[in-house]
RNA sequence: GCGGGUAUAGCUCAAUGGUAGAGCCCUGGCCUUCCAAGCCAGAAACGCGGGUUCGAUUCCCGCUACCCGCUCCA
């Protein structure tokens, strides 16, 4: 395998070569943290963001819990729009956060918020502040927002104001009592929802790991107070394990619980899932996946409005007129409990996935190069996309060993037929050894090969990405036996 | 946002102050009975904008993008 660095070249180039991932408007110039998904990448993403939407929303069985699960319950998904009122990012605390003005010091490099300026130390002078040691190089004050602005309605004014979102969870918050009163949910109960999320990044780097647009894939889990610690280590377990289920690998994968000074907030647990990316230094990880346990704050936000610490508790942050400074939206996101026959405000287990990252890693843990002996026995390299077969763009690719003695016409045959139920592809085009390998890049974990043999006794031959080994099958039986190996 | 580097074909690279070559890939044809075969033909590039110059892909400046550090990451 490829040194570190030189891998995530080779991944890259590999992306464009093939069709996976190109630069956003390239023939522009590009434009920085946007990326564009090709013929393959389109296929790949649908597939993760299928396996999870399967197994999270479903796929899920809200009578049986299996081992493990605390109790059942129910999950249901739903899309909100990206545009969103502009009070929600006021009272989720976002507007506050998004909108500092930051100051710099040239010299060393630290940063300040400029209404804290007076509060904050130089780093190289502590007994001074930024600016008044010697050395200091201050910019002047400068607006960073993290959140992208619009203008909702064709008049740009400060009243039209508005955001693109930047996380869909508040969609679920917001949406708690139409889940509720709509869906026959009672506690436990989880809102899944996938979609694309917009945050100004300062600095896009990675590839496609830190982009200003992407997608994410969210489980706001509502639950009792009393139990909301055992579903967030359940949920913080079970997330962890379906990334090993797809295929990578627990040496490159981490759980790491955030300490207590790393906790936002709100947050009374976090942990983050993490993967060994080829582009980050030695030893060090990047995040997948948060899963946070995120107590009452929201609910409460949007009910009462931005909430601040103070002490062991959140309270409502007022302004100097002593009202609230961002109001919540005044309706009640209690939930009434039928046992007890009382109100409570339900406590949020929050696994929030980022659906690019995660594809990445799937492209970067199933990139292998290894070698395929030749005619001769003699090896020669190949370069081969070991994807998980449920995440694999093309499931299977049909050659006629030859182009001739009917052998197109039967392999056209098996591609109408397997193309009903998944993407596949037919080659006829070059040697079958390259195809084979045209394949291999792609991920294909399957390519069936008609040939002479299979005009005598309707079989044809299967081979297996990974190995390279190949088996007779019935054409009858293709259907099944692919059925059965891509687990579908 | 700061500092450094890079930018030539889809990919990987080369050359050049007088408008660019290769390998792989790709397309068409011939040939081909299982792991990047061969032959013929073909398509395809100097990131963008200025400046210097008779002439710039080449030198200079700016911009953009990407890479490497730092910073940031609700």
């Amino acid at each position: 395998m490829p040194e570190k660095n030189e891998l995530m070249e080779k991944v890259v180039s590999l992306c464009k070569r093939r069709g996976f991932i190109f630069p956003s408007s390239e023939i522009y110039g590009g434009i920085g943290g946007f990326w564009d998904y090709g013929p393959l990448g389109a296929e790949l993403k649908r597939n993760v963001r299928e396996a999870w939407w399967q197994d999270m929303v479903q796929g899920h069985d809200d009578t049986t819990p299996p081992p493990g699960m605390p109790s059942p319950y129910a999950m249901v998904g739903i899309e909100t729009s990206i545009v969103m009122h502009p009070q929600v990012w006021k009272a989720s605390g976002h507007y506050d956060l998004f909108q500092d003005l930051l100051i710099d010091c040239r010299r060393c490099k630290a940063r300040f918020r400029a209404d804290q300026l007076a509060a904050s130390q130089c780093p190289e002078k502590p007994s001074k502040r930024p600016g008044e040691h010697t050395t200091c190089d201050l910019t002047p004050p400068r607006e960073f927002n993290l959140m992208f602005k619009t203008y909702v309605g064709a008049l740009v004014d400060p009243e039209s104001e508005a955001y693109l979102r930047p996380e869909t969870a508040q969609g679920m918050f917001v949406n708690f009592r139409n889940v509720l009163a709509t869906a026959r949910v009672k506690l436990p109960f989880g809102i899944a929802q996938i979609g694309k999320s917009f945050r100004n990044e300062i600095a896009p780097r990675y590839f496609t790991y830190r982009s200003r647009e992407f997608e994410q894939m969210e489980i706001e889990f509502f639950c009792h107070p009393e139990e909301s610690r055992l579903w967030y280590e359940y949920w913080r377990d079970r997330r962890f394990r379906w990334y090993v289920s797809l295929g990578l690998s627990e040496e490159r994968l981490r759980l790491r619980e955030h300490s207590p000074e790393e906790l936002s907030h709100y947050s009374c647990g976090t942990a983050d899932v993490e993967y060994a990316f080829p582009f980050l230094p030695e030893g060090e990880f990047g995040e997948l996946e948060g899963i946070a346990h995120r107590g009452d704050f929201d609910l409460r936000s949007h009910m009462e409005g931005k909430l601040v610490r103070r002490g062991d508790e959140l309270v409502v942050e007022t302004g100097p007129d002593g009202k609230p400074r961002h109001p919540g939206s005044g309706k009640d996101l209690s939930y009434f409990d039928e046992e007890t026959k009382g109100r409570l405000i339900p406590h949020v287990i929050e696994p929030s996935a980022g659906v690019d990252r995660s594809l990445l890693a799937f492209i970067c843990e199933a990139y292998a190069e290894d070698a395929v002996p030749d005619e001769s026995g003699v090896p020669q390299p190949r370069v081969v996309l070991k994807l998980h077969p449920r995440l694999a763009p093309v499931k299977a690719a049909v050659f006629p060993l030859i182009r001739r003695d009917g052998m197109p016409e039967t392999a056209l045959e098996i591609y109408r037929e397997l193309k009903r139920v998944w993407n596949v592809a037919y080659d006829d085009r070059g040697s079958i050894g390259r195809r084979y390998r045209r394949q291999d890049e792609s991920g294909t974990p399957f390519c069936i090969t008609v040939d002479g043999q299979t005009q005598e006794d309707g079989t044809v031959t299967v081979r297996d990405r990974d190995t390279t080994v190949q088996e007779r099958v019935p054409i009858v039986e293709l259907m099944a036996y692919l059925r059965e190996r891509l687990a579908m």
